[in-house]
This record gives C-alpha cells, structure tokens and sequence, in this order.
DNA sequence: AACGCTACCAACCGCATTAGC
DNA sequence: TGCTAATGCGGTTGGTAGCGT
C-alpha cells in the first residue's frame, strides 16, 4: 500500500550529506536554478533522488539560511504562532525569515514543548495544565533562595520569555502573603537549603488553598461562555514583560509589513483589502484554515469589519488558547478573528 | 575506559496537494 | 475531467555528541 520510497532504486545513496555532496548541489542550483529536482541528482552527478536533494537544499544548504541558536524574539514568536496555527510549522517558518520549517520543529520538539510543559502549559492547546507543573519544588526552590523582597518569579520559571500568567499571579500570591506574613508558613523561611517537614506541610496546605482559589479565577474548559474572563488584567505583567524586555512584539512586523493603524478598521468599508501585505492576509488565512472559519461564516471580511473597541477583553497571550473540542476551538477561533486581531493592531499606536 | 542515557537535529517516509498534460 | 508527476508538508527515525556513572 501506499507509493513506493523515491530512494528505493538500487545505487541511490541515503543518510547524512558529505562536504563533497552538498558542493555539488550548490555548484549546480548556483549555474542552473532549483527545481526540476527529479532530474536534478543525474544532472549534478549525484547519487541522490531528487527529494533528498531538495530537502538538503531547502533545509540546509539555502544561502538565506539563518545557522545558529533561536533569539529570544524567535522563540517568543514561535510560541505566538504556534498557539495561533497549531503544528503548522511551514507557515510559521514563513514568518521567521532564515528558519525552516524542520529546524523550526525540532526546536519546538526539542526546547520550547519542554519548557512549557515543565511551566504546566498543555504544548498542543496552550492551557494550563496544573497536572504539568511540579508546583512544589518551584516554590519551594524559591523560598528557599529569597535573595530580596522583590522575588525574580521569571527567572524562578525558567527565564521564560513568556511567564505562565496565572503561574505568576499564584507564586506572586504565596511570596507576598509570606513576605507580609512570615507566620503564614509557620517558621518562616528556613535558612538552610533544605526545608523541614512542618515547613512542607505547611507549604502543602498553603499551595492547596491557592489552587483552589486559582482555580476558581482560572478560565473553565467551557470557554465558550466567555473564554477570556478577565484576562486583560491578569495578562498586564506579560505585556509589560514583552514591551521592556526586548521591546518585541511579533505581530509589530505584520502590522508594519501591513503598513496598517487602527483607523484602517473603522469604518469596515473603507478598508482596502488590496493594499494590505500578503504576509498579513496569508495570516489571517492560516489562522482561518486553522480555524476552519470558511464553514463558520467568518472570513476576512468579518475580520476587518469588526469595530477596534472590541467588548471582550483579549490579551496577546499565546498561552490561552483553551479549545480542547472543536466548538471551544470554533469559539475561540471566533473571538479570535472578531476581536484579537483589531487588539493586536492597538500595539500600532505604541510604535 | 566503557557503558548507558539523553538531547539534538539532519534526514527520511509517506500522505496531501498542486501543476501540467 | 482524470491521470500522473512534482512538490509541499508534518511526523518520525536514527546517528552522534555530550554527559554522568
């Protein structure tokens, strides 16, 4: 079943590229162009079918090719996409010049899955996953290692760009109340590096009341009803976050490349949907094909005549993305498209 | 030194989609 | 319109370097 392997012909070579292979690619994609990669490997002298020398090419050898660790604006940008437009990762690559899509993969598989998981963040759905979180020996690592009153909780989360909001708000919730009540954790902080039992305990119980009362703020997994509640506020110190640490924010470039303000969406009439970049349409595609919105009657349209004084609260955060059935992904994709993108443009009057 | 484990990433596989006839 | 080849794409595999024991 299925179509046969394109390197199952005898004398074709598999496995890793020697320098002396990928000259002769290059030597020939330099005086006669790519594509035609079928009759390719024949014409270079290569003993390779021609997809292996394309994916050499396009993952590899491509002069654009951006080598090296991902930046910090890369990583945040992956992660945006990402809870935009799923595992797809050439689209994402398409707006992270330099980088492929293959690289862009094994980074997520390799680096940015794991971190978020170890925050207690679902990498397919984005939401919190307190099962995730080993809540324990992060605080109890940061209480244990007060340096000062003002507690480095990034850091304390792995240096993440991106800091699990309610994660923040919770760790924050339990240093400040001990700060301000050193009794609340029975001794206070133990000086030695490792805590008591009766400290743990204790630590126990506190953490259980504020997960509770965490997860009594926290968005339910029936978004649909409202699947941003309050989060305008409780997304502030990541927004803060994004804008001071490296002044980034990914969609700036879209709606640079976009060449659009916020006055392009209101009216809705007066948008000219000609003169907006592909770059931008082809997001907005994406993220209606992700969404299959063509079958739930939105469309770009519906996207550009939606008012920029969106009623509901939205963050830019790529972490809400709570749509574990399709009709809260159809939700959350609807209020995506209605509301998020006029939002996002709001960064327009920051630049 | 040898072994096992883990992380990383280039490369492969096979299905989906597109293009050309 | 249907067929086939070419290309695109996402999931997976396997080699290897680094590290700890």
């Amino acid at each position: 079943m299925g179509r046969a392997p394109c390197c199952d012909k005898d004398g074709l070579k598999k496995g890793p590229w020697t320098p002396e292979e990928d000259q002769k690619l290059i030597d020939y994609i330099q005086k006669h162009g790519q594509g035609s990669w079928r009759t390719l490997p024949k014409k270079a002298g290569l003993a390779r079918c021609g997809k292996s020398c394309r994916l050499r090419w396009t993952n590899y050898l491509r002069p654009d090719i951006k080598r090296g660790r991902f930046s910090f604006e890369e990583e945040e940008a992956i992660i945006q996409l990402h809870s935009l437009l799923g595992n797809k990762w050439s689209a994402i690559a398409a707006r992270l010049p330099g980088r492929t899509d293959n690289e862009i993969k094994n980074y997520w598989n390799t680096h940015i899955r794991k971190r978020l998981l170890s925050m207690g963040i679902d990498p397919v759905t984005h939401t919190h996953r307190l099962d995730l979180l080993d809540l324990s020996a992060l605080l109890t690592s940061s209480l244990c290692n007060p340096t000062s009153s003002q507690f480095d909780l990034s850091g304390l989360l792995g240096l993440e760009p991106l800091v699990n909001s309610e994660l923040l708000m919770m760790a924050q919730n339990l240093l400040s109340a001990q700060c301000q009540n050193p009794n609340i954790l029975g001794q206070g902080l133990p000086e030695q590096q490792h805590p008591t039992p009766q400290f743990q305990e204790q630590l126990a119980s506190f953490q259980t009341q504020q997960l509770q009362h965490l997860s009594q703020r926290l968005p339910t997994c029936t978004p649909s009803n409202d699947p941003f509640p309050d989060e305008a506020r409780l997304m502030q110190p990541n927004v803060g976050q994004l804008h001071t640490s490296a002044d980034f924010n990914p969609w700036q470039d879209i709606i640079m490349q976009a060449n659009l303000s916020q006055n392009d969406f209101v009216p809705a009439t007066s948008v000219n949907y000609e003169s907006l970049d592909p770059s931008f349409t082809q997001l907005i595609a994406d993220i209606s094909d992700v969404c299959g919105t063509s079958s739930q009657g939105y469309s770009l349209t519906s996207v550009f005549s939606t008012p920029a004084s969106s009623p509901t609260p939205l963050n830019s955060s790529s972490t809400h993305l709570n749509s574990s059935t399709e009709d809260e992904r159809e939700s959350y994709c609807s209020n995506l498209l209605k509301y998020q993108i006029p939002d996002l443009l709001d960064v327009s009057n920051c630049m």
